[in-house]
DNA sequence: CATAAAGTCTACTAGTATTATAGACTTTAT
DNA sequence: ATAAAGTCTATAATACTAGTAGACTTTATG
């Protein structure tokens, strides 16, 4: 159940944008920066960011002063946005996903033993992040700091 | 979020050695019946079945008439040992797995946003998974087929 | 207007993991 | 003796992952 670097990236890189959406008076931050400080390949994170802004959730800015910056407030982005632009569907397997089904095979889809469990385990997961957003997390970032 | 093929092979095929320990005689199955019941390449499934073996979860016998049986009752076993035997730690980041922790690079972990959202996930995913044992699949299969 | 800072876009590559397949071997019942 | 069954190791084909490269566009500013 591993997270690939994509996705962890992407979710550090917006968590920071978040921080600085919320402690910064522009907003907005440079890839290079994000890059230095949680130690990410600049040109990796850039490809990841693209696409997070073709997915709509943040915007950019070109030229000298420019940057990135949340396409909204924080706290109407949640991580499960984040993790399927950049993972793909949460469910384990594709026959319990709610955003991408398709058929798993198993000849009855309503008595099969694994389909159930692992339903359980998309719900389990899509309830934490479908529901905590980068408020969220920010605010218990704070929290355990202080 | 995705289960491999051989952590979703292996699953079918404990839940089918489970159902089978329950409704026959011998408690006993063939590669190939599982195989043949599951559309599951019998080579493969044959690897599967070894390494859940040298995990200690099934049993086999030799021969003719041998074949495959769960090493303990069902309620024994739960998919929390299947899927970690099969497809690794159940944590989508390292730093947050209780079976094999590794740091993740975060300079501190204790205020890490992503590390906190992650523990919750890996926590949310052991809690089904360590305590749904294959005795509870099977009952969930019966009920739902009454 | 030249320049440098910044994002955009597409292609490519090395390495690793996944999903198998193959085949020679061992054990056991009949 | 034979055939049915599991054991074990190697290999192959493919896909995916993580990262690199480089040419391009946009924009602020001296």
């Amino acid at each position: 159940m591993r997270l690939s670097k994509r996705g962890e990236y992407g979710l550090r890189a917006m968590i920071i944008l978040a921080d600085v959406q919320k402690n910064s008076p522009t907003g907005m931050i440079q890839i290079k920066e994000i890059s230095a400080r949680e130690e990410i390949p600049a040109k990796f994170l850039e490809q990841i960011l693209l696409a997070l802004k073709n997915a709509g959730l943040v915007h950019s800015k070109m030229g000298v002063g420019g940057g990135y910056y949340l396409a909204r407030p924080s706290k109407e982005i949640t991580l499960g946005q984040i993790f399927r632009t950049l993972d793909g569907p949460l469910a384990p397997v594709k026959c319990v996903s709610q955003m991408a089904y398709e058929p798993c095979g198993c000849p009855d889809e309503e008595t099969c033993g694994l389909r159930m469990v692992m339903g359980d385990v998309r719900n389990a997961i899509a309830n934490i992040l479908d529901t905590t957003t980068l408020a969220t997390v920010i605010k218990r970032v704070e929290a355990a700091r202080a």
